[in-house]
RNA sequence: CGGAGCGUAGCUCAGCUUGGUUAGAGCACUUGGUUUGGGACCAAGACGUCGCAGGUUCAAAUCCUGUCGCUCCGACCA
């Protein structure tokens, strides 16, 4: 028989049948962003851009407490400024978009679009930079760049994106090594404090390093389905840009010297991160923290004599309330459990209802998102509302933490054997020994399609062997598919 | 860029094999009414250059060629 019920619009297919599709149809649906018309491109809607502006924020805090500051540097970039370091144009050449056309003449000199900022602020950097009393130099901007991608998804990867990047010059080696660290630790502390996504920090392998840096640092997080996520990334460049671009200084002892560069960034790929971290079948599940929509009141009133009981404690609850991103859904059209799936879809960590029989006790009903069902339905009374609401977010977004964490740790393996390790990648991570060399590490991408995610900071005392040679290891490495 | 699949109403799709009146359904949308504590119901209505461009034909959503886009799988990558 063919008797199957019609499809709700708003229904979005399990993560166990299908995660590609939860993860397309959620974004869609959720109203994050849509696809535009040009190939791989994509437009975040409001919902997506308030919880990109709440990242930004909590962000840009950190760095401005940091001593940085922020600037806009140009769009396009010299093509032949992008040839100046060697490693860096072989990294990013196959991804460009180039302009060769403007106002109609070929030009002389064709433009790159950015795809990262490092030439052109190098650049910049030799004109203001000539005295050791001119560094550090500490500036961050936040912008849109373009890498010529050939598979895109929305928001890992697309043609363009935002994102920050901040790039530093610095007097000595130690000092951008240490801002280097400093940043990621940001990453690392925004990551887990803001969005409620654990994140291993750590330091990315030869292969895996950005294209000119000396040294490149990320933090990496898993996935709903297991696979790894480079979350943010902080690189060490060394004097690589400096000898390219001659940000050159003079020391104390008049000695001309190069400075030292650092660049980092994490973009709206981080959106990504938290949909995919904290989803669930009923859809997206935000962080109290930087959810654009903290709490949604639902007006529960059949006639307009209920109404006329409710709505005034509606807007009671609006005042009361009135230090959260709050909404009030009063739409008319829609049934109140239409609303509760709506809203749950969206990812909203609060629901509040308020229906008669609450207004005749005097309390609220309330409903956390991180706990589905009857479980994360209560009441609270109307004394003290605003902090026992902040309570409850704050335990919301403790438990997010809480449960990504689990989860992440119930999939990271100690593999025994080389065999173990091929079993373990497949849905999970492993963390392994290794000896550094290139071949283990090709063969362990030919053999599992799993990459070296990175050498955690955080290493076990002691040496082992390599889980792919047998050889002697002094380091452990995290290896996962990825995104 | 290689392999596969898909483009018909806002969404999910039927129709195409075997060309033939005015291209359909469900959901969503609009209006009216009844509803509203976990995805309401009845009635009426509006919505289409069948992705785009060529070609074959008396006639193309349907057949052919090209092209663009999306999804999935590889290679590449924040």
């Amino acid at each position: 028989m063919t008797d199957q019920k019609p499809i709700s619009q708003e229904k979005i297919p399990s993560r166990g049948e299908n995660y590609s599709e939860w993860y397309n149809q959620l974004i869609l649906k959720s109203e994050l962003a849509d696809y535009a018309p040009v190939r791989g491109c994509m437009v975040v809607r409001p919902y997506g851009w308030a919880l990109w502006e709440n990242i930004q924020q909590a962000l840009d805090r950190r760095f401005k407490a940091t001593g940085h500051v922020n600037a806009a540097f140009p769009l396009f970039i010299p093509l032949s400024f992008l040839e100046k370091e060697k490693e860096h144009v072989k990294g990013f050449s196959p991804e460009l978009a180039v302009v060769t056309i403007g106002g109609g003449e070929k030009l002389e000199e064709p433009l790159v679009v950015r795809p990262t900022s490092e030439t052109i602020i190098g650049y910049m950097y030799s004109k203001w930079v000539k005295s050791y009393r001119d560094l550090p130099i500490l500036i961050n901007q936040w912008c849109n760049v373009v890498r010529w991608e050939m598979r895109t998804r929305m928001f890992l990867r697309t043609l363009e994106f935002y994102w920050q990047e901040g790039h530093t010059a610095h007097s000595t080696s130690a000092e951008a090594m240490e801002e280097t660290r400093r940043i990621l630790d940001i990453y690392t502390r925004f990551a887990t404090d803001e969005a409620a996504v654990p994140v291993i920090p750590g330091r990315k392998s030869e292969t895996e390093k950005f294209a000119g840096a000396v040294s490149s640092f990320t933090i990496e997080g898993m996935m709903g389905d297991t696979k790894a996520l480079q979350s943010g990334t902080s690189h060490f460049l060394g004097q690589n840009f400096a000898k390219a671009f001659n940000i050159q200084f003079l020391n104390e002892s008049n000695q001309l010297q190069n400075a030292w560069t650092t660049s980092w960034g994490l973009s709206t790929r981080f959106i990504g991160a938290i949909i995919m971290t904290h989803g669930d079948d009923q859809g997206l599940v935000m962080p109290p923290r930087l959810a654009p929509i903290q709490i949604v009141i639902v007006p529960i009133a059949r006639s307009d004599e209920e109404k006329a009981r409710v709505m005034p404690v509606v807007e009671q609850l609006r005042q009361a309330l009135a230090e959260f991103r709050l909404k009030v859904d009063d739409r008319t059209e829609v049934t109140p459990g239409f609303k509760f799936n709506d809203w749950e879809m969206r990812g909203v960590p609060l629901r509040i209802e308020v229906g008669p029989k609450d207004v005749e006790k005097n309390v609220i009903t309330v409903a956390r998102r991180d706990m589905p069902g009857k479980a994360g339905k209560s009441t609270l009374g109307m004394d003290q509302l605003a902090p026992q609401i902040a309570g409850l977010l704050n335990e919301i977004q403790a438990n997010m933490l809480a449960k990504a964490t689990t989860f992440r740790d119930a999939h990271i393996h100690d593999p025994r054997s080389y065999d173990e390790f091929k079993q373990v990648v497949e849905n999970g991570w492993a963390l392994s020994w290794w000896c550094g060399s290139l071949e283990c590490e090709a063969k362990i991408k030919e053999d599992t399609r799993a990459t070296t995610r990175c050498l955690p900071l955080e290493q076990p005392a002691g040496a082992g062997h390599c889980i792919v040679c047998n050889q002697p290891a002094h380091e452990k490495a995290y290896f996962a598919k990825a995104y």
